[in-house]
DNA sequence: CAGTGGTCTAGACCACATG
DNA sequence: ATGTGGTCTAGACCACTGC
């Protein structure tokens, strides 16, 4: 039937605790189940088909949840085979920069503009912006400080294009959240960001008052624009007393 | 009509290059709009109700194409108002750790057991693990080394449970990927990983044949069983000229 | 009120895996 | 041949937004 009324209680069931959509309560009952050891790893789950039946939905309804949670990396659906509980490793860990300005950015939270002037590109510069030698960058540094305490030194270069006035509006970043942004290619794909560690060199270490030698989280970032083309390249330095990145597994 | 077919040749436009399904198409196709600028940043998307037509597609396929933009971060819904396009922040960054496995795991990993021993909890320890201080605890230490180099240095304390006989099956890791696996709660939540950087003491650092006080990135891990009990506390210490985490955008 | 996204149905056909 | 996941349809009702 289909003219009549393609029409269904949504709560068609019993327990409609919180009024949870019928496809996300599939999800955290079967979650559930994974971890309550119901279907242990490696274990089969029941048919879509099956599954249609114990929930009372269509078919849709269960591939929508049963698509969730192979996202979430806590199934593997194999096609003609099944979809199996997969079990995690430590290489499923995501972590995200959320952290960095989420929780982290209050009002305590102070960007302290320390220098901006232009440079000439040397070679090392010059091969990561693909510019030639000698080429004119401007060169920012900037402090990140909460409570008074120094806590991210952050320096960038820019290709300096007549073109693109950038220029004038990164100056003009004092906020931790438009640093964020404004390191963005607002191209596609954006750029590249790597994490890594290393010991401070002495410029960094006293603006972040640590001795010469201490560790920090670096975090380092090539702006693209929409061409592909290098528009900036610089560095985030953490203090490693005050960065933690925690991950969460799977996709949760 | 639905009795008689509810058939629809699946390529009715005219390209179809490489038989992709058509909501992958319809997210390729928005995306590359949104990556040249056809819908630029903070943009609008045509309704859904237009997307079908365009695409010539039923609205659940629109629908799921959608859902998997807003997935990646991409473009983001709003119930009432319509589908905008986002652009990106650095805090969108993602790092993952399969780089850890993935190119770098080959045939000249190997993986040592530097030493298995037992050890009373003491007061930090205890607290970590939720033990009472005395408790007793096996102790590994373990050394990732590639092409004869030092590059991972692990420790590891495992609560001694006669219940559990994990012990055994832990003392033969000697695969990178084993040890990876290994370190899982098999339970669902599994346990917290986190990951900063700080500076290599004594032992650390001549195992890893590098000066003490030399930074590296610090990879924590507590596992925890089904029932949320803390089963182990180690970390891994990684060498800070071997490592680093490339980032992608959104979950793309 | 009309427009928009959010959820859902009751089927269909296809591709693949297994016995 | 059977069972499984993968894709898709042509609608439906709901909740929310904005005029």
């Amino acid at each position: 039937m289909v003219k009549p009324s393609a029409k269904a209680p949504p709560a068609g069931s019993k327990e409609s605790h919180e009024r949870l959509p019928a496809y996300l309560h599939i999800v955290r009952t079967i979650s559930d189940r994974i971890a309550s050891g119901v279907y242990g790893p490696g274990a089969k789950l029941p048919s879509e088909a099956q599954l249609c039946v114990e929930f009372a939905v269509s078919p849709m309804t269960v591939r929508r949840a049963l698509v969730i949670l192979a996202d979430k990396g806590v199934v593997a659906a194999e096609q003609g085979r099944g979809t199996f509980v997969r079990s995690f490793d430590l290489s499923d860990s995501v972590f995200t920069l959320e952290q960095l300005t989420g929780e982290w950015l209050d009002g305590s939270t102070e960007v302290r503009l320390l220098s901006a002037s232009t440079v000439k590109a040397d070679e090392q510069l010059g091969a990561m912006l693909s510019v030639p030698v000698g080429r004119r960058l401007v060169y920012l540094r900037r402090l990140v400080v909460k409570d008074e305490t120094p806590a991210v030194y952050h320096k960038e270069y820019v290709i300096f294009d007549l073109q693109r006035p950038l220029v004038e509006s990164q100056l003009k970043l004092t906020s931790l959240h438009g640093l964020l942004q404004a390191n963005r290619g607002h191209g596609f794909p954006g750029g590249e960001i790597t994490l890594c560690a290393l010991a401070l060199e002495e410029e960094a270490a006293s603006a972040l008052d640590q001795p010469v030698g201490a560790p920090a989280l670096c975090l380092e970032h090539l702006s693209r624009d929409s061409a592909g083309v290098p528009m900036s390249w610089g560095r985030f330095l953490l203090r490693y007393d005050l960065f933690r990145l925690r991950a969460r597994l799977g996709r949760g």
